[in-house]
DNA sequence: AATCATAATATCGTGTGCGATACTATCGTA
DNA sequence: TACGATAGTATCGCACACGATATTATGATT
């Protein structure tokens, strides 16, 4: 006797579907601001990494964006023939290869404030609710990264 | 005289950073599962929208899915390449396409349930807290958008 | 010292996202 | 009924993401 249909929420109420859509609707309000620069949305990511710490490996880069070599290493050279980074290999170590900001690199942060208050309008959440929100999807973030090494592990 | 450097914020406490971050999150719990179906992430949100409605424009599952023809149509060929969906040309409307279901992509609705109860495990979120984060997240997601089409409207 | 395992980065191929553009069908208006 | 405007979809090019693999450097073991 075949089972009743299982009921299946609509796509609107996946959790999953509303961070992956969301993503989309950050990275078009970014657009606008971020032509400007002549940076796309990951750009901005990795060159606020740097601005937070130059001077580190491309791995440990990648550690903060959970991003691996494969996406973060093109994505360098763009932003080197851009000058706003240099890519050097260490002398201790000539596997590693040391990102830092030029000139031009750091002095772009004077921009990044009037950026981020555009997106802070655009969410246009009380501030406390804003951190709030951030704090819970961090939450979220962790325990999936969590359930995706215990798949590794079983595997 | 040169204004002191603004304070900016770790990376981390970025509210956009933690919402693209867990989109890959998101994804990378997913492909596990979805492997076994042959599926992308993607993909598997086309289906589950054809789950709900099939039958429909390319136009609509856009809408649904925020996303354009020159992301959908590629993705819906592939689909269509795995025998999951038919395209046709409707025939009151030769500009649109209609998306419809095969008997195998109906069928593989089916597999869906466990996967969801997967990745709500990942989650590892009370019921609650997970019914109400993506209410947060989709309440952003909507004044983002709001956001967007001011932008839009000013230029 | 030779050899093998491991680490750090780079390269390649596939599948999205998306701005810009093209193409065909429908509609509105003269 | 032409004809310009608009709608719906497709195509193209670029920039991510990422699994798989390659390459070079370091470390470990004999």
């Amino acid at each position: 006797m075949p089972q009743a249909a299982e009921a299946l929420p609509e796509l609107d109420d996946f959790l999953c579907f509303a961070v992956y859509s969301t993503g989309f609707a950050f990275n078009r309000i970014y657009c606008k601001p971020l032509g400007k620069l002549g940076l796309t949305y990951p750009q901005f990511l990795v060159m606020v990494a740097l601005w937070g710490e130059s001077g580190v490996t491309v791995g440990a880069l990648g550690e903060k964006l959970s991003l691996a070599t494969n996406t973060l290493t093109p994505l360098l050279k763009r932003l080197e023939a851009m000058d706003l980074l240099a890519r050097r290999r260490s002398r201790e170590d000539e596997r590693r290869v040391i990102v830092t900001l030029t000139e031009k690199g750091a002095a772009m942060r004077a921009q990044a404030g009037e950026i981020l208050r555009c997106i802070f309008a655009a969410a246009d959440l009380p501030a406390e609710a804003f951190a709030k929100l951030t704090r819970d999807i961090k939450a979220l973030r962790s325990n999936l990264e969590r359930a995706a090494e215990a798949q590794i592990a079983r595997a």
